[in-house]
DNA sequence: ACCTCGCGCTAGACCGGTTTAGCAAAGAAC
DNA sequence: GTTCTTTGCTAAACCGGTCTAGCGCGAGGT
């Protein structure tokens, strides 16, 4: 015999598979005393529920999918997306749902997948991360009805809720510290401008620059590392080039690093570094980044709870906003050469 | 009304559903003329397989299961498990097949949870990584008898076929070069001692050195920066330090080069590094390192494939051997100080 | 004594597919 | 012309659970 069943259950227990049914799932319609007799013969025959069968019934999945559009090979450069994977199965493995998760290559392809996962029943809900500035991803989410909780925000996500941080606010912090060191020029390499996380970072060094009277300037990449070393190079070519640098990603701070040594500039003396993710990355180099942190793999975590929230009761969308990242100093700032303390 | 099932598309069409199945399914059992009409409709409802229902009738999950044991925080720091993560889902997704996902915190968690997804039939076969001296997991997999493929190896695995690359001509193919350039003392910081690579690339290097009349010494670590560091702390504060440093991961060459900047040491002038792994992380930092080249996505390709032949005909388990890696020499190794050329 | 209620349980429909047994009609073999 | 095969299809069982309708029974109310 292979694996028992409920039935089996029920006729060694002598009772039907209704009751079998009830008992195991705790809920009313056996007393007591039966309840515990079938759950010692179902440990006994170390029975386990089959995923398939209870997902047909019109109940649960089971499981929530995380589909991510990216270029297949850049994949694990951005230690972000480890921590928020571990954060996310913390709490969903806890909870007994597992994570689907699929690589694509397109925005196109990973609505598709969305569909497909859908109809096919396989998930009971979905993360969206990486929002875009006119996300095509939402319309169809909100119309598949599938309960997904979007990674990112404030900005527009429809009725689907978002768990997000401030980066405007973080954004503003590091200017505000690399004015108060006397910076006057200040670049930022910034990451995809589709994204909407990009745009509102743009904007806040924008407001923010005015407002100290500095200049400043944001450089669009693809986040990826040669990009963020050829700008970086471009930059520090400049006649007036920048005492600071800001970047989106701490895989493009690390190359922009490289990018300074190459060309005999000192950090922080000829240049200060900041990176806008923190990661061991920004630790082993050397100097050591000055960066923003954030807990990735609480934020991942947080995700999951709302997820789960949210597929117990659909009606419970809500807004979260979770801790603006902290600045942790490190030694690629300093006062640029030519100020007086 | 809901997703359109079979009943709907055999009512829509005339015929019964198991007419449908046989030609949705591209089996014998309908003329071609009744097929093509059935794929009309089917297409036309926009009809979609529900995998549960599927998975019920004691055919396949359509999905495979990969459970890292690992500490939560720590998955992300590898780009290793992207690169492999990104390679399978290439080949897995190309065959309509999902990939389930787990971290957890250690090897019992994870046997643990190889029984649940197996008794709950929520996979069609496993892949195991980071294979261990005695690997608890082998006996288990076996146990179930659900289709496993192990990466790494020659060493033992059971009766479970494996995916593997040489390490130990790799590890000779650095010695070499090292000797070479008329190193004579070279250390390496190996990576955590249970692991089966862990000690083929120590008994390796051992060989090697004596076969080139060198010293060599391997130093275990946990594969974390903050290891790497302290122990290449260590090996460059003794009096007779090693002139060339050989890292079994990327991090911890980082870091080391790190180390190094920190303690005035010259790279390569006074230590040459070489890494095991290579990733972005080697290119990015300055100098880029010199490290061993195995293209980690088309090792995961090569895994997902594996697997799924193997689940299409269990008896066909057969060992694979991929590569060699490839020693890429950048700008971390040169001769040693003190050496003429 | 009768009606009602709630409890504890059973029987069986149901979810959406796959698969098998079987049937009618047409074609081939003798 | 009868028998055997093959083709194309249908009906229904089946997978392993969930869930609803309903039944027998003892307790409580009148």
């Amino acid at each position: 015999m292979g694996r028992p069943t409920i039935a089996d259950i029920a006729r060694e227990a002598g009772v039907s598979k209704g009751a079998v049914s009830f008992a195991l799932n705790g809920r009313p319609g056996v007393s007591e005393a039966t309840r515990e007799r079938i759950l010692r013969v179902a440990e006994a025959m170390q029975w386990r529920p089959h995923s398939a069968a209870r997902a047909l019934g019109g109940a649960r999945a089971g499981a929530v999918g995380l589909v991510l559009a990216r270029p297949a090979r850049t994949l694990g450069v951005e230690p972000f997306f480890g921590q928020l994977l571990s954060g996310l199965q913390a709490v969903l493995s806890a909870n007994q749902v597992a994570l689907q998760l699929l690589v694509v290559e397109s925005t196109e392809a990973e609505i598709e997948v969305h569909r497909r996962w859908a109809s096919e029943h396989r998930v009971d809900g979905f993360v969206l991360v990486d929002l875009q500035v006119r996300d095509p991803r939402i319309a169809v989410l909100e119309e598949l009805g599938v309960p997904s909780v979007v990674l990112g925000g404030p900005g527009r996500h429809g009725r689907l809720p978002s768990v997000w941080a401030d980066d405007r606010e973080a954004m503003l912090s590091i200017v505000d510290y690399l004015a108060a060191l006397g910076h006057r020029r200040i670049a930022h390499l910034a990451g995809l401008p589709a994204f909407q996380h990009t745009q509102r970072r743009i904007r806040a060094l924008r407001d923010s620059a005015r407002r100290h009277g500095l200049e400043a300037v944001s450089v669009p990449t693809d986040f990826s590392d040669a990009e963020g070393a050829a700008a970086t190079r471009a930059l520090l070519a400049r006649p007036e080039r920048p005492t600071a640098i800001v970047y989106d990603s701490d895989v493009m701070a690390v190359a922009g690093l490289g990018v300074a040594a190459e060309m005999g500039v000192s950090v922080p003396g000829g240049l200060s570094v900041v990176s806008f993710d923190d990661s061991v990355l920004t630790r082993i180099v050397h100097p050591a980044l000055t960066a923003l942190s954030r807990d990735t793999f609480a934020l991942g975590e947080q995700v999951a709870r709302s997820l789960l929230a949210l597929i117990d009761d659909p009606s419970a969308a809500e807004d979260l906003r979770t801790p603006t990242p902290r600045l942790t100093v490190r030694e690629s700032t300093g006062r640029p050469l030519g100020t007086v303390g």
